[in-house]
DNA sequence: GCCGTTTTCGGCCCGACTGTTTTCAGTCG
């Protein structure tokens, strides 16, 4: 059982406490010590077995003796004793927008509902309005909360929900009651997926601005219009907020609302503990400080003059997840991260030789327009039948429209490469002889392979040993909210990247995003360089690299971190080739 | 349940909005 594991089950916990009513500092010690776990740099096993798991920051004497029992004996009676006592379905009901652990065993006591499919069936009955401190409007909601997560399962892919807040965003920015504005919120800190949309605005007429934005022709109903915030659902069905402040808030506001949730708990902690300030979405302010002993606000003009009256340097929105930002930042050690432009070559390209949509000349022209200054064709190996996998014999007729185009071509360098299928015993799907034949070589998993964690790891670690493999591609192959990762020990296959000088793919698709940025930091802390590919397999998914860049710049990568901002003689030269 | 160069007990981030109430609890971010 792995760390991951261990935090699911603590979260599980934490949530069964909630629904029991259980004290609130009790349900979130349990959150607490589920996300410090999940971060930590180690294996769990260890510092269980040398009972050094308290030294985990929110791990006490109860939560490491619980742990300790579930890691040696893989259950833990008091987790066991909760699913005994919660029905399942009082899980799912909390997915439902509105519901909270109170309403709903307010409702499995008062009328023994313990799913979602009874509750809407409550609800048409006419039930959940007759509840003390439940009414008709509140039997709507539930109703309406039903069918949205039917519909939408809550989660969208950064490229989608990024473009309708950019849609709102130009909307909105025509409003001239509209000082400032700002995406905020996971797409801001741009964050994997996203639940919903966030935007802070400033305005001298909020109540106008709110209004203005409840009637976008984008948006489908209003679920909540106040003062400084109006809550929409979109026609899309994606879920909007419009926070609206007075200008000299929103530097204050901007930050609250782009989070994370878990950077705004520290922040507010350092203000408090070192400072003596206060800080919430309206202002940092000295405590005490005003006329009369009130709080006196801290003027700041941006974002970076909060940062520095609390004695930091400006951290990126990228970097706000409470993993060793604000530490960094104090002590000046923030990474300059990695920018679009630094990016020089696409690397990563499927042709029509095997199941990409344009020729090898296409591709290049489309990245020469664009301003690279290389490219590196890459299309499947002959295994891959599925997407029309290049054999020997084709291999040869494409490296040679590349040496003739080559010819050609000046100030623009086509490397041969190929995203060679690992296979299921961890060798290459090329002959040595072929392998010998590219410039370097991007090896893959795909299909056909175990499904146990060992052997998966075990042969993909087989492959980066092989002195052909210069980097590997879509290390885990996740397909955002669609399919799980592979099995496979993902830290140990960084480790075994580190020690054969393997380096690693960003897969820039937006729905891959592979290497995950959390892992990212992990590598770049194992000196293990990257390449950011769009594996593109059509001319616009070139674009795609944007993608790629906001998951480097998340996971701290610098331009030094990358291979291929480096001009094309060089990126050759740091690729480990034989 | 965790934590502590003010604390081993008494805190634990904070404010808006909604719906049900007639002063507030629950949810959300």
């Amino acid at each position: 059982m792995d760390k991951k594991e261990v935090a699911a089950i603590l979260n599980d916990i934490g949530t069964a406490l909630e629904l029991k009513g259980e004290n609130p500092f009790k349900v979130r010690s349990y959150y607490n010590a589920a996300r410090n776990i999940e971060t930590i740099g180690e294996d769990i096993n260890p510092l269980a077995k040398e009972d050094r798991l308290r030294e985990i920051p929110g791990v006490g004497e109860s939560i490491a003796e619980k742990i300790k029992e579930l890691l040696a004996t893989g259950k833990m009676k008091y987790y066991e004793d909760l699913q005994k006592e919660l029905p399942e379905g009082l899980f799912e009901m909390l997915r439902i927008p509105g519901m909270g652990p109170k309403k709903i065993k307010a409702i499995w006591d008062e009328l023994g509902i313990t799913d979602v499919a009874a509750l809407e069936y409550a609800c048409h009955e006419n039930r959940i309005a007759a509840l003390p401190h439940f009414g008709e409007r509140s039997q709507e909601k539930i109703l309406e909360g039903i069918a949205f997560i039917k519909k939408a399962q809550g989660r969208y892919i950064s490229s989608e929900i990024r473009e309708q807040a950019e849609s709102l965003e130009n909307a909105l920015k025509k409003d001239k009651n509209i000082i400032r504005i700002s995406i905020a919120g996971s797409i801001r800190r741009r964050c994997e997926t996203s639940k919903d949309i966030d935007i802070v605005v400033s305005s001298k007429k909020p109540e106008e601005v709110g209004e203005k934005f409840a009637a976008l022709p984008q948006v489908a109903t209003v679920t909540a219009q106040g003062e400084t915030k109006v809550s929409v659902i979109l026609k899309s069905n994606v879920a909007a907020d419009l926070r609206i402040v007075d200008d000299r808030q929103f530097p204050y506001a901007l930050h609250h609302f782009t989070g994370s949730k878990e950077h705004n708990v520290a922040m507010r902690g350092r203000a408090e503990k070192k400072f003596s300030m206060k800080m919430n979405e309206y202002g940092l302010f000295a405590v005490g400080k005003g006329k009369g002993g009130e709080d006196k606000l801290i003027p700041c003009k941006d974002e970076a003059e909060i940062f520095q009256k609390l004695g930091l340097a400006y951290i990126e929105p990228e970097l706000r997840e409470n993993m060793g930002e604000i530490e960094a930042a104090e002590k000046g050690k923030l990474p300059k991260l990695i920018e679009e432009k630094d990016v020089r070559g696409v690397i990563h390209v499927h042709t029509d030789y095997s199941d990409g949509l344009g020729s090898i000349k296409e591709f290049t022209d489309a990245c020469i327009k664009m301003g690279y200054e290389y490219m590196a064709v890459a299309d499947h190996s002959a295994t891959a039948t599925y997407a029309n996998g290049v054999d020997e014999k084709r291999l040869k007729k494409q490296h040679g429209e590349i040496d003739a185009l080559n010819k050609k071509l000046k100030g623009f360098k086509i490397f041969k490469s190929t995203e060679v299928d690992i296979l299921s015993d961890g060798s290459l799907d090329y002959s040595k002889d072929a392998l010998k034949t590219f410039d370097f070589v991007i090896a893959a998993v795909h299909a056909r392979m175990p499904n146990k964690e060992l052997e998966m790891t075990k042969a993909v670690i087989k492959a980066l040993e092989n002195p052909y493999t210069s980097m590997l591609g879509h290390p885990t192959g996740r397909l955002l909210l669609a399919r799980e990762p592979f099995k496979i020990n993902i830290e140990k296959v960084i480790d075994a990247c580190a020690a054969n000088g393997v380096v690693i793919e960003i897969n820039a698709n937006p729905q891959r995003l592979d290497l995950d940025w959390r892992y990212v930091k992990r590598a770049l802390e194992k000196d293990v360089k990257f390449c950011i590919c769009p594996d593109a397999h059509r001319i616009n998914d070139i674009n795609d690299i944007k993608y790629g860049v906001a998951a480097a710049r998340k996971g701290w990568a610098t331009k030094a971190d990358v291979v291929n901002c480096l001009p094309a003689a060089k990126f050759l030269a740091a690729l480990k080739r034989n």
